[in-house]
DNA sequence: CTAGGGTTAG
């Protein structure tokens, strides 16, 4: 005999069945036709009858922190677990984290398995609520033979991927895949470019395959998906020739992202005949470059050195009646101020707000920035002060970094401290930024102490120093004389595994020289020989000159004979101090020996 | 609901 679906057995059931059974008798209709079917009636009947009790329950599991403990003993356990009951509790619940601690309350008394309808009615509601993390969750928790409907689990990988949590599609697309469903391709471009939002190649890579493994043929917009993804892992040839693969087999592709994208990948490598290829092909294909193809193009270029002609892209474009917005005209008074055309970036600045712009922090930052690096300290501060007064600003510590690197970089090293302690004050964290432009700031001017008092800080704060934490300490130190403390540096930068520059090296060699004490200053050149770095010829004219002097000849010609092998020629004060000591040596093998390494090379 | 672009040290 058939049953509804979720009818169990309890006290309160039978009590109800009876009392459905009487009253239905009473009317002349003979119950034990249908003893154990319910009309639609009857099962809103016995709805009715559960809701005073869920109503209460609802009210503890939200009011009571810990009900877990108590309830079992307020309520009789038939009740609380039977599966209409549950039923009533989760269409009762809004609240989807208490809906779900309800459930797994459940579970640790009773198999999921009872209440199909309660976990399909939650994982849906979840589902359409876009709480893809909380629906996500319960995916997990709930037993592997949950089998929700096909469209709710694409709609949770369209809301997981919305929200950035592309790994966890991942769990979606296997339950997708052991029920036998093969999501489409829509379904699989939202993954992937949820996986480009969050810069996730190798999810990207990994759904790609998926995909294909599903038998699925991408679309256009998975063209699109794909350029992007090459050129995010810096692949532009590899995106050029997927994309002219899916022109010749017919495909349009609109996706002027990615076209931007490629623009922007060839204006790195300095392949402007390819950039002009793609604005043709954009054209072409009825998708004419925009302003953010132009951008990309005018920022390539300034990045690449290349900024007079991104100036003139730029003139061209409006000459064109093309409105540059205010993005661009903040990559281009950037790009200007780095090229060192200030009075033309100060041109723009007017010539924006003329055009009804405001400078926003981008803009402020980028001209604060280029006033500082041509020397307009004042100027800087009169936009600094300007910016703090907007009422939309909030200072973040790039703007306190950019202020402490302008003011460092113009040897104000009071003014620099007083930004820095004023973000201390206003409870801003400097980052590893701040401290590096300090430490450089103090080491520019010779106060050694301060910058190592800076770099105390920084580690004690827990921050990870890097190379520009220790390159300017230990090029000071070894400048002022005091290599053993630059050595000690050196040490407490292998402890932390950050790797010195090339530089770094020929600093304590120059710093060991310039103490006279050329056997130490062998010894690191070996180890830098042996480490396969280069170093400078001026460092080894150096060193050579100084082991000359102190009459280590042998260590002389050795490292004279590792130079000539880097393809160096000896510098001629060194070569004279060489010569020098060879003769008044009286050492006839040691020039010998010389003759033999000039005429080795 | 409707993308994607710009800033600080080295």
């Amino acid at each position: 005999m058939a049953r509804p679906p979720h009818y169990h057995s309890s006290i309160i059931n039978l009590l109800t069945v009876k009392q459905q059974l009487l009253k239905r008798s009473r009317g002349g209709f003979n119950p034990f036709d249908q003893s154990r079917h319910f009309t639609p009636d009857q099962q809103q009947q016995q709805q009715d009858h559960f809701t005073d009790t869920a109503r209460q329950v609802c009210e503890i599991i939200r009011t009571r922190p810990r009900w877990e403990q108590t309830i079992l003993s307020q309520f009789p356990s038939q009740t609380l677990f039977d599966p209409t009951f549950v039923d009533q509790i989760i269409n009762h619940q809004t609240n989807p984290l208490l809906s779900l601690r309800f459930l797994t309350w459940i579970r640790t008394h009773q198999s999921l398995d009872q209440y199909p309808n309660s976990c399909h009615a939650f994982f849906d509601r979840l589902v359409q609520s876009n709480a893809s993390k909380a629906a996500h969750s319960l995916l997990r928790s709930l037993p592997p033979q949950f089998a929700p409907k096909f469209q709710s689990l694409e709609s949770l990988i369209q809301s997981l991927s919305r929200d950035g949590r592309v790994e966890e599609t991942l769990d979606v697309f296997s339950k997708l895949n052991s029920i036998g469903a093969t999501p489409s391709v829509s379904v699989f471009n939202s993954a992937l470019i949820g996986a480009i939002r969050v810069q996730r190649s190798d999810l990207f890579w990994g759904l790609y395959r998926e995909m294909i493994e599903c038998g699925l043929i991408g679309d256009a917009e998975t063209a699109g998906y794909l350029i992007r993804a090459f050129c995010r892992d810096g692949k532009v040839d590899e995106a050029y020739e997927l994309l002219r693969q899916v022109l010749d087999s017919g495909v349009v592709v609109t996706d002027s992202v990615a076209f931007a994208k490629l623009v922007s990948g060839f204006c790195k490598l300095r392949n402007y005949d390819r950039v002009s290829e793609i604005l043709h092909v954009m054209i072409a294909k009825n998708c004419a470059p925009n302003v953010f193809t132009y951008q990309e193009i005018i920022h390539g270029l300034c990045r690449n050195g290349m900024g007079s002609e991104g100036f003139r892209v730029f003139g061209d474009l409006k000459r064109r009646g093309y409105a540059p917005d205010l993005v661009m005209y903040t990559t281009m008074i950037d790009g200007l101020c780095k090229m060192g055309r200030i009075g033309d970036a100060r041109k723009l600045w007017f010539e924006l707000i003329r055009d009804g712009f405001a400078p926003n922090e981008y803009t402020y930052n980028v001209f604060i920035d280029g006033n500082f690096k041509h020397g307009n300290v004042g100027e800087a501060k009169r936009l600094y002060e300007e910016m703090c007064g907007r009422e939309w600003f909030r200072l973040s510590v790039l703007n306190c970094n950019t202020m402490v690197s302008g003011f460092c970089l113009n040897g104000r090293m009071d003014e620099a401290c007083e930004m820095f302690e004023g973000m201390l004050e206003k409870g801003m964290e400097p980052d590893v930024i701040t401290y590096n432009t300090m430490i450089q700031g103090f080491c520019k001017v010779g106060k050694t102490v301060e910058a190592v008092n800076m770099y105390g800080k920084l580690i004690e704060k827990g921050l990870r120093p890097s190379p520009a934490t220790y390159t300017p300490m230990i090029q000071a130190l070894c400048d002022n004389g005091d290599v053993k403390e630059a050595i000690g540096l050196w040490n407490d930068m292998q402890c932390r595994g950050v790797e010195p520059l090339v530089c770094t090296h020929e600093y304590i060699i120059n710093g060991l020289c310039k103490q006279g004490n050329a056997g130490a200053g062998m010894e690191w050149m070996v180890s830098m020989l042996q480490n396969k770095l280069r170093p400078l010829r001026k460092t080894f004219d150096g060193l050579i000159e100084c082991l000359a002097s102190k009459g280590l000849l042998d260590d002389a010609l050795l490292a004279l004979h590792y130079m000539f092998g880097m393809g160096y020629v000896l510098g001629k004060p060194a070569l004279n101090s060489l010569l020098g000591q060879l003769c008044k040596d009286d050492s006839f093998r040691a020039s010998e020996r010389l003759e033999g390494i000039l005429d080795g090379n």
